[in-house]
DNA sequence: GGATCCAATTGGTCCTACCAATTTAGCGGG
DNA sequence: CCCGCTAAATTGGTAGGACCAATTGGATCC
């Protein structure tokens, strides 16, 4: 990647500690040595050090706590969420289209999960159901219990990936999943869930795909009527 | 959004810039004040100036030069697929889930452009085509064609998002296309995308997909035989 | 009018002192 | 011996001054 030779000793360091932390030397967890010793290991001030992690830590890679210390962060994609998120307000992106890529994603994942999900994973979502259909529960609950059906089923497809691409489309439209559940009821969810969950537990690729197409059209629908009563207010 | 209300200086700071950025307060291109002057309006340490400023830049919002100043950058998305590049590296995920993902993304995406591509974006298509199809231009060049007719397609489905997720990938497997490249060379690439850009032309969604998904298998093909060909060596 | 040089402006680095959380070690009482 | 409290050491956070280095813009000179 061209990001040019950057001659400021900042980025020089950052580039250094980020190497540092992504070869393995330092696992998850553990802590950087503190600035002062930084500082003087490395032959840069203080503040040149200070600039670096401040930097690392805007990306996610590691976080500080006063008094404490600077532990490299676990990776949880929640640093890209809120990147996408800047970037939805600056290019304006609409829900809509990332309720699309939501839908080609997911019905993948309902394929793949049926496939290969484990019998852990099977009482995992079973779980999430039981909750669902718990009408003592919170609305929050509710969300909540939503959410992890959708990421443990991102987890049954035994590929990591799907995971990392999901997680911050989620983050991104929890707002419309959650009117969406006050407007149509956590029943309504509990069913389609229930059929994706049938088919993936019957391991159907095709007939998970097609639930898990039925139950996001909901939110796709939802999305585009809002949508357009926006557009006949503009 | 929950971004825990940040009690330390810069983090206020940091917000305060992007939201002066992102409100279009500041076009891009303009300069920021100084970071004296900034220091002394915001009523905190030019320390702290220069460490939100370091954030900003380090996820791409500003750009500084020495002994000019410091302006917003023109947003590209482009900070946002590095960061997605620098955690799916972190993972240390294999290529071949990777592969997967792309697989998903890529039958969606010839589906939906087949719906919505314009004349123009035809005509880029057939443009990256015709490079591919000349032995005479180099291997990188072909390369770059194979990468710019999947990024014209992307384009083509009008869903910003697309060429967002699909962008990080397709850098990450940018690799094992070329070495696919090199073994079925240029031609059998050429003659997969003639179908897709047939099907993309007369606006025939399915076979689009299923033309992608043939055209892709070849690289999963390949991606499995180098995995198989690992861990025999291992 | 054009090229050159110089001074003001601006970002980059270093340093020192001090504040504020946190952790740790030590002390004392039970 | 153990618990609870306090005080010191450690660590990140902020302040502010001094200086270096790149850039800019104007004044000067030809």
């Amino acid at each position: 990647m061209h990001v040019k030779s950057a001659s400021d000793r900042v980025s020089e360091i950052t580039l250094q500690l980020e190497r540092l932390i992504l070869s393995g030397d330092l696992a998850v967890g553990d802590y950087l040595p503190a600035e002062r010793a930084l500082s003087e290991q490395l032959g840069v001030s203080r503040s040149v050090i200070r600039e670096a992690l401040g930097r690392l830590t805007s990306i996610g890679l590691t976080e500080s706590r006063h008094g404490s210390g600077t532990r490299v962060a676990t990776p949880s994609g929640r640093e890209i969420s809120v990147g996408y998120e800047r970037l939805l307000r600056n290019s304006d992106v609409p829900l809509e289209d990332l309720a699309v890529v939501r839908l080609s994603l997911e019905s993948t994942i309902a394929s793949l999960a049926a496939s290969h999900r484990t019998d852990p994973q099977l009482q995992q979502l079973a779980a999430t159901q039981a909750v669902l259909v718990n009408p003592r529960k919170s609305l929050a609950a509710h969300v909540k219990a939503d959410a992890e059906f959708h990421a443990v089923l991102a987890e049954a497809t035994g590929n990591r990936v799907f995971p990392l691409m999901l997680t911050p489309i989620h983050d991104l439209l929890t707002d419309s999943r959650l009117k969406t559940l006050k407007r149509y009821g956590a029943a309504l969810a509990y069913s389609h869930h229930q059929k994706i969950f049938e088919a993936v537990r019957s391991r159907d690729a095709s007939a998970a795909a097609a639930a898990m197409r039925e139950h996001l059209a909901v939110n796709s629908r939802h999305l585009e009527a809002m949508a357009a009563a926006r557009s006949k207010t503009d």
